[in-house]
DNA sequence: CTTGGAATGTCAACAAGGCTGACTTAAACT
DNA sequence: AGTTTAAGTCAGCCTTGTTGACATTCCAAG
């Protein structure tokens, strides 16, 4: 399927809007607007000896506090020798802790510190500005195509998990 | 601004959708649907020697053919030794071109070779039909949302370099 | 009680793809 | 003639991803 588009032919509805032109814009709007998306935190984070990696885990560790190593190896979608390079530093920079199960004593949860509380809320709240900006700009409609699109564009294993993350929330 | 949650005495529109846990489940959709977004055309590039910013060099290419170096640069938003790594590599793989201009002899103009437009081809493909795939489910109206908020979260620069690329397109 | 498997952690090595800094070449501009 | 610009190159560094091998701890099934 070299050339995608549909003929306005084969459908009676208006798919204008799935024209090959018009994918092609939603792709680059993607990879644009994700660069503005991770530039607020990027900044702050380069000041400090972290990167992406490490906003991720502490997002995702605030988000679910006492979360297991597995259960945010498969949320981040990384290695575990990967993810346990970052959770070390943060570790022994002591902006998260780890604490042994009670249950199953071979598990790790994990915990932010008062620490990295605070550096969770720094990149936070630089992420949620942009995201408040851009949700404002737009208006409660467009915010909620936002989301519908990239839901569908996840896949299934995520969207499992974003739907969980979503339903844990207030 | 720890906790910017619009309070809704100040607002008598209904901002429910600016409130702090609903940024948190857009900036997470982010997270999630970029995975998506990229999922596809990283398996392709893995089996052969290239990586994203491969697939990002090609696609710009494609898009704007005869572009400079420099124009490059300024869309992909890195610095000239990273993607000179990357169009070398290309270049001496026979996927892409580097012409001299004619006007400004410094100057070297970009194009797709056949095989570099067939590489393109299978990326694109692939990522399109996801994409396509989103929009379906969505729906037109959610894909305008989609796209207004994507626009209103780039840097400016950024949204400049995309409305561009728009317009330039059939 | 022993043993298999699961969860975790660690070491080593490697690659992609960012970055900085320094430098060259060629062409164009002033 | 001298300066600036576009492009390319070399060297070295960092983050963050990967594999593979291996140790530890502990639960649970036999």
């Amino acid at each position: 399927m070299a050339d995608g588009r549909p003929s306005a032919a084969i459908s009676g509805e208006n798919l204008l809007f799935l024209t090959d032109e018009q994918l092609r814009q939603g792709i680059e709007a993607m990879f644009f607007a994700y660069r503005g998306f991770t530039a607020d935190p990027d900044r702050i984070l380069t000041d400090m000896a972290y990167g992406r990696a490490h906003h991720r885990a502490i997002h995702f560790i605030n988000r679910a506090p006492g979360t297991t190593v597995n259960n945010l190896l498969n949320i981040l979608g990384v290695t575990k020798q990967s993810l346990n390079r970052v959770l070390r530093t943060l570790i022994s920079d002591g902006l998260v802790e780890s604490r042994v199960g009670r249950i199953d004593k071979r598990e790790r949860h994990l915990y932010l510190t008062d620490d990295g509380r605070l550096l969770e809320g720094r990149l936070s709240d630089a992420q949620r500005a942009r995201m408040r900006a851009a949700f404002r700009d737009a208006g409660p409609d467009a915010v909620a195509g936002f989301r519908q699109v990239l839901e569908a564009m996840m896949d299934s294993e995520m969207q499992r998990a974003y739907t969980r993350l979503k339903e844990s929330g207030t």
